[in-house]
DNA sequence: TGCTTATCATACCGAATGGTACGAAAAATA
DNA sequence: TATTTTTCGTACCATTCGGTATGATAAGCA
């Protein structure tokens, strides 16, 4: 891929992909243009259909980036061996905390899938991908809790997993539009109290 | 209002409010442009301006138009004097039931407040109305059902109306971007099971 | 030093958007 | 009939959108 010969590229596809999925992910899916997002990444629009093929190429690379970044970074959590509850409280802290303004609120995948029927077709393929990623993670995560008592419901760790997301999700969708973090904390609280 | 001299008015107010609820419902907010619905309701976009204002009064007149006719039908189930549960499966089936086409699917409230902050000011305040509306409508069922003793919970009743509306609106979201209805309501029965 | 290769970015395209200027049309009044 | 009043809709505005044609530019290679 990387050529001998020929201009040297100058397109940066890192911060390109920064610039896109926080511009996305901040500012929402149907705000922010491509002329917007070369103008933040300073990059001319030719170039970046070079490089991402179109606006649904763009999306599909920035969720995936999305995904392994951010994404993949929060659900180690749910690798620690803790408890149920304490993994729950650690995520529901997570989930409703606002920080100054450092990250951006809520979730790009959330955001995604509430307007997925608007995306491209790559687009609307890659948040298939990474909710599927994301309620996997769910899914074993509750099965290993299963198998060590942790979690003894009536329901199967399949459907309490979606459950979750669903929550999950709802609470974040909460926070990116500026809900109070106490009232959402409060209400994410009560809908996850179900599961014991 | 009703001019005695001048040309007299052609445009229908009912069926343009009409056409542009069911636009906006049904298609969703950023989808349809004002084009698009003064080609549905046949009227000349001059027409509609000099009826609404804008985009922004046509919005705002939609959602009234909504709350009028769609949303204080809905609600009117909380005055029947049934039972929690009962009164609860009612609006559970009513609102996870998707009709072959007939009515739109999902909420338009719900549509305006997920897509809240990119609306004119004059649609934000009166989503804001109309979700109070809905939320007082709420509460005030809860009250009396604590007051017959049956809805006698940890939670206040503000807070219970308000985590019910929310779980309603989650599971209005989900049946409008074409989920599952049978997972929804599972969902929703799940979320709602706190309530004893 | 040419020639090839690959990336660069300006400057454009057609389509669509929200919004408006303006003259024609249709009624009541004088 | 002539005038006033009100609504009518065609035809336009500037802007923005996603997308592209094209020639300049900068490297390796012969």
């Amino acid at each position: 891929m990387t050529a001998t010969r020929g201009r040297p590229k100058t397109l940066d596809r890192q911060k390109t992909l920064e610039v896109a999925m926080t511009a996305y992910w901040q500012d929402g899916i149907n705000t922010v243009s491509l002329n917007e997002i070369c103008r933040r990444a300073e990059v001319s629009k030719p170039g970046l259909y070079r490089e991402f093929g179109g606006e649904d190429g763009l999306m599909k690379a920035a969720l995936a980036h999305y995904q392994q970044h951010v994404l993949g970074e929060i659900l180690k959590i749910l690798d620690t061996g803790s408890s149920l509850r304490e993994t729950l409280d650690s995520l529901i802290t997570m989930v409703t905390k606002v920080d100054g303004s450092e990250t951006p609120k809520g979730c790009l995948l959330v955001k995604m899938r509430d307007a997925r029927l608007h995306l491209g077709e790559a687009t609307q393929q890659q948040v298939d991908l990474t909710y599927q990623y994301q309620l996997a993670a769910f899914t074993q995560w509750l099965e290993h809790l299963q198998q060590r008592g942790e979690f003894g419901s009536t329901m199967t760790a399949t459907f309490a997993a979606t459950y979750v997301v669903t929550q999950f999700n709802q609470a974040l969708t909460q926070i990116a539009q500026g809900e109070d973090s106490e009232m959402v904390k409060a209400i994410l609280t009560t809908a996850l109290s179900v599961l014991g």
